[in-house]
DNA sequence: AAATATTACTTGCAAATTGCAAGTTAATAT
DNA sequence: ATATTAACTTGCAATTTGCAAGTAATATTT
């Protein structure tokens, strides 16, 4: 909740911006995980396999809500549960990491080599397949 | 050149990498300033009106180097000089940092409209326009 | 209904990273 | 010869991170 410096003199390129929003360590890999892997609660971010800190956690969830990328909504059968969606701002980050997967796997030994086919393959297509995922999903819960 | 221990549990999806080696506050805009500016040297790097300080610019570039996203040559007109090169794994970063911008340009007001406008117009032909000066650049001074 | 467990955090503190100012070194320009 | 420039490095304070240990509000179990 600070980040208040060096917001003007970044502003005439549009990376500027993006880096500003996601130029850490996990903000990126929150929402990967949220778009490809359906994490939806503090607890299934916790358990992604990255060992975030929870107070980092914490502190990432605040920031990219207050960027708009992502929106909360209490768990309507457990009132313990808080629930995390992507916004449309947020799904549209899909291109964004899909390129960065790409490149990544083109330039070094990854896993998940299915996922990466299937992106290859049909980039157009795969875009689609998360898009609609993440529309069915909002329409059942709205 | 410490950055060696959570390095393990990150390896499961191709996005770890990226991250890895690009989830900063300046990579990426070092990047974009070789990319799109025609940054070279160092000088040219600070002076890129971000604002980075001097030993984080150099910390980076060594990484960036580290990673075999960029390499130097010394310029042959001025000894003092060194010259950083997008390597091949560099500059396909290019569709990345496009949907960065072309991101950000659709969700905020940014700067730099014409270049979003181009990007948007034909992706494509952008990014090839991109490659090939990088190419012609790279023929002339090998 | 009382005790236990779960979930989503917060807090405190040490360790690492960042940012700023001020060097340093080698090569060029004057 | 002297001053300037380019590419860094160094020292240190301030910020950020990561870990361990809470806490508060539900939910579950007994």
């Amino acid at each position: 909740m600070a980040k208040k410096k060096g917001k003007d003199r970044r502003s005439g390129c549009p990376l500027n911006a993006s880096v500003e929003m996601l130029g850490d360590r996990w903000s990126l890999l929150i929402i990967r995980d949220m778009m490809l892997r359906g994490a939806r609660t503090y607890k299934e971010f916790l358990e992604c396999y990255e060992g975030i800190a929870t107070n980092i956690l914490a502190n990432r969830l605040k920031r990219l809500m207050a960027y708009g990328i992502i929106t909360t909504q209490p768990d309507p059968t457990d009132g313990r549960k808080v629930i995390y969606w992507l916004t449309e701002k947020g799904i549209d980050l899909a291109p964004v990491l899909t390129e960065m997967v790409l490149w990544a796997a083109g330039h070094e030994e990854t896993g998940n080599q299915p996922l990466v086919k299937q992106m290859r393959a049909d980039k157009e297509n795969f875009l689609a397949g998360i898009r609609e995922r993440w529309a069915a999903r909002n329409s059942s819960c709205a």
